[in-house]
DNA sequence: AAAGTATTCAACCGCTACGAT
DNA sequence: CATCGTAGCGGTTGAATACTT
């Protein structure tokens, strides 16, 4: 015997919610408060099933949510959550007051995500955008929030537009350094992201190359990095109480003694060893086996990232099987980047 | 101005965890 | 322990809309 629906389906609204719906729910759990979202709906005369009336309420009624684009901290903030936790959108919602999990997952997929598919790869490819068909232009499609915001006004939206194409153009010459660096360092390549199991390496790649692309490598000192790996964000991630990190001259992150407890060297965020040395506590942060080595300053630390790639396969993946297969893969991208 | 296309986002759907019985 | 009901979560869908041609 199946499991009786979670509501009477039949005779229900669906769809958009009108504004007197709105008022009556909101009417309600003003006078009832939240919870019993099964009986809700009829005793609030509503046509609605309860699900919906909760889905209503949390993502669009309650009052402390926050109404307004997302702020360029609070994207950086989901892209480092998400970064961490994957698609887990009620958990980093949690850590964006006001947010929804849906509005973040809904912004994610709509405006982050392409990013980072963008570079999942890790093989940054320059693309000469005047070179497409159509002169790289876009060929419709309704603008992004941005951009729709600036279109209120005239001359707000060419300035807009001005910053776009800036945009467009630090993308581009990021990609050139990168292009330029890989050609360098024959060995610099990033390995693609095959499994699960390896999302904390693509995460981390794909900050490696957000970051690249937002200018870090090459933009002027007025550009400031959004993308950044800031101490802040990173001990936001560890949670309230947590030491500050630091990144040492290694490449290792280390946790300062500055901060208001000691950290668990056992289990620390998501480093697999801790070391002592001296007074502080060294996370060599294993990244599910793929070797992270940076350059002399921590400033310069997404520049001089370096994928040893080879090394990665000996360590991280002993068989051989699948090796060859990650090997060909890169091997494909490689085969493709030359054919672009 | 109309058609075509891309994008956004509210809402729905299915699944699962968990508490109650 | 098994079953049921509920709440919550994440994936997906489709209408609305913006933009280009």
């Amino acid at each position: 015997m199946g499991r009786a629906p979670c509501c009477e389906k039949v005779g229900l609204k669906k769809g958009r919610w009108t504004k007197e719906e709105d008022e009556i729910l909101a009417r309600y759990i003003k006078e009832h408060g939240e919870g019993s979202w099964r009986s809700l709906p009829k005793n609030a005369g509503l046509l609605r099933c309860g699900k919906s009336c909760r889905l209503r309420w949390i993502n669009y009624l309650r009052a402390d949510l926050k109404r307004g684009n997302i702020s360029e901290e609070e994207e950086e903030m989901i892209i480092k959550l998400h970064a961490t936790l994957g698609n887990r959108w009620s958990l980093i919602a949690g850590h964006l007051p006001g947010r929804t999990d849906n509005e973040i997952k809904n912004y994610w997929n709509s405006h982050l995500s392409r990013r980072a598919a963008d570079f999942r790869d890790g093989v940054v490819v320059n693309v000469d955008l005047s070179k497409l068909p159509g002169g790289g232009k876009r060929r419709g499609g309704r603008a992004s929030r941005g951009i729709m915001a600036a279109s209120k006004a005239g001359k707000e939206k060419k300035m807009k537009q001005k910053e776009k194409d800036k945009g467009k153009n630090k993308v581009a010459e990021a990609e050139k350094q990168e292009q330029e660096r890989k050609e360098d360092h024959d060995m610099a390549v990033s390995t693609p992201a095959s499994s699960d199991s390896q999302q904390c390496a693509t995460a981390q790649s794909e900050e490696q190359a957000q970051a690249s692309a937002s200018g870090v490598t090459s933009a002027g000192p007025e550009e400031e990095d959004p993308l950044a790996l800031s101490e802040e964000m990173m001990s936001a991630l560890l949670g309230p109480g947590s030491p500050k990190l630091e990144v040492g001259l290694d490449g290792s992150c280390m946790y300062s003694d500055s901060g208001p407890s000691v950290v668990d060297r056992e289990s620390g965020p998501t480093g697999d060893v801790a070391q002592e040395l001296g007074d502080k506590a060294i996370m060599d942060w294993d990244l599910m086996g793929l070797d992270i080595s940076t350059g002399t300053a921590a400033d310069d630390m997404w520049d001089s990232l370096v994928w040893d790639y080879a090394a990665d396969m000996d360590m991280a993946v002993p068989d051989g099987g699948h090796r060859q297969q990650q090997e060909e893969e890169v091997m494909s991208d490689l085969f493709f980047l030359d054919n672009m």
